[in-house]
DNA sequence: TATGAATGAGGTTTCATTCAT
DNA sequence: CATGAATGAAACCTCATTCAT
């Protein structure tokens, strides 16, 4: 959509001399992921973009529209990403109060494997065109109807309770997700996958049916 | 600290006929408060700030320092406003299961209640000077301790289960009240208070000692 | 001119309470005399000005017209300290030698005895308004008149050489004396009088008469 | 250092046409000098060097990286031209008196055919930021301490007398030279040379051995 | 494919001064 | 005499983007 490029990969090959490791656009937005996560969108500056990818300002404008467009890129990305593996984890066999548990800790760990990724896609919405705000906004939300039909299933099926409504859930829930750019430290005492396990058993503790609720 | 006032209440009465309603700096807050929701604070320049409170650009800086100051002076309100509020229940006799349960419905109320103060803390401490963004930070952990000694209060006694640590369940909860602010609106089918009893009823209920897990 | 004052003795006497020490017009003068020195007239704002001289904005205009007016006033002072010290010298009986010695010597004591007041007055003059700078112009060159007659009597009488015009010679000494701002610091190895003294050496030294010239 | 061009002359070669006569950069160092000189600099505005330059306001900023650098900018051709212009006339061969009159005679010259340099130079050093401020001194100690080794040259070998101070003495002569902006005018009937020749004269003598002293 | 000079609108902030009290 | 809120013009600087080469 943004990245001009001109085989059909999404990706261009990598070709030139200049970047034995990565391509130009490849360098530019894992730069400009860094630094919009460190700084802010509106506190980057192309030119320091540019500057840290080692690239021209001409070069980016060849590879990007605008510096919008680096941000366009980033939240297709990241949506892409995400929707797939809960795509993937939905359509597995198996009781649906596992799934719901695998797709719970999965997306913590997957949001910590891309922790600048989630801090600019939860910090930076606004400075979006309003059309491009308009398409993420839909997108996350088929997003969280998936995992919203998962827990209606696990209701419907009795194995979750219905005191709170799926809607609620889901919001509760990607709501603590997003948050982990907060806090979370790599240095911290917990790894992804055990902080992962802790908040998927704190949903699925929370949906447990029939408690002798006080 | 950043308004600068000559008595002693922290905002200065109101005396001019100009402004029947509000004081110069009251309305200057309001009117950023707002704005910086709306579009964020690097897209908020002063003069749309000035022009919508109707106040010059040179009165504004006789109050504020500076644009930032607008900022951190925010902060500072919603951090003093929450932490009140904590304290007050905190403090309050009774079962510590009630005491979470009625902070927890209560912080998202006055949450929701203050959205567009929500919005803001949640996407702009990086447009804090360092500094200041250390002070926020410092004060936002004693607000979780606080919290976190509740449901430590509640572990040691048995009525909250210590499945997950007390940290982990404060950001877990946090980061979903955190995050109501891009998710809730006004014409929403629930109330404030409704959505409160939700997202206490999930933090109880996942707190609840001796599941028969799975 | 500028001091309003309401007494005749071009300083109001001190009266009220606030100042044990010097009345506010002096002190004005003083602090600003010093700021205006270390970081120069355009860089020294009223603000600061009245905040060091604890003082309010209010009281700094009742007294002074402008901040214009202040180094107005401080180059009067200059002015006129200059002109009744050398004044005094060239009306002295004693051999023209003598009394050009004394004056050269002198003029380099006072300078650094009111250092600030040197290092404005050789940096300040653009700063004065067109009509003030030409009435500083003037009185300065009556001031190089009046050293210049001196010389000029020296040379008529045969004490002086008349190789380099008077001048020339005249805006050679001041040059050095005027530049002593930007080199002399206290804590040198030598005092104001010895500084006089080589210089008034160095400028009877260069109008000796008779030469055998190299 | 501060001009940003790309070739390693220091100065872009012209190539654009619409400046037949000079390049952007230089043309903006030119102007800034002469505004400089007349108005001082902090009341240049650097609107008024872009609009004498016919250059906007982004093409400065882009040769410039602020209004301090070109000042620094001056200052550092103002002392690259005079050291070297002092270097060479210092490893002349000659006796050392002849080459002192020379380096003295030259300096007036080469300083009033600069006279905005040595207006802006003995005027703005405060206005440079502290760091460049030392680097300038630095690079004047340098220049006078070569001036002041011919002093004590002649005064070992006993061309001059010792009666005053080398330090002194060099103090006193730049003293005189840097206040010639102050009165100097083309219009005069003195040319440059004339001037420097008196200047030297003066400076010599007043460095003549043996006098009969009174 | 890539360069980098140039644009020009808009950003935040400073500050001498006035004036009602 | 003194206050301090308010003014408003002007200051320096940034930056995404364009375009001739």
């Amino acid at each position: 959509m943004a990245v001009r490029t001109h085989g059909g990969t999404g990706m261009p090959a990598v070709t030139s001399a200049e970047s034995a490791e990565s391509s130009v656009p490849r360098r530019l937005l894992a730069v400009a992921t860094r630094l919009f996560a460190e700084k802010g969108f509106d506190r980057t500056s192309v030119q320091e973009i540019v500057a840290a990818a080692d690239v021209t300002k001409g070069a980016m404008y060849h590879y990007f529209d605008s510096k919008d467009d680096l941000l366009t890129e980033i939240y297709a990305r990241v949506l892409r990403l995400q929707m797939s593996r809960l795509t993937e984890i939905a359509r597995q066999e198996g009781p649906v109060a596992e799934r719901v548990e695998r797709a719970a800790a999965d997306v913590v760990v997957s949001t910590i494997d891309n922790l600048d990724d989630a801090t600019i896609s939860f910090r930076s919405l606004h400075q979006l065109r309003p059309e491009k705000q308009r398409e993420v906004r839909d997108e996350r939300r088929r997003y969280h109807e998936l995992f919203r039909s998962l827990v209606v299933e696990g209701q419907n099926q009795g194995v979750f309770t219905d005191r709170v409504p799926a809607d609620i859930v889901v919001d509760f829930y990607f709501g603590s997700v997003h948050h982990l750019s907060t806090w979370y430290h790599p240095d911290g005492a917990l790894s992804p996958r055990e902080i992962g396990a802790y908040y998927a058993r704190l949903l699925l503790d929370a949906l447990r049916p029939a408690p002798a609720h006080r």
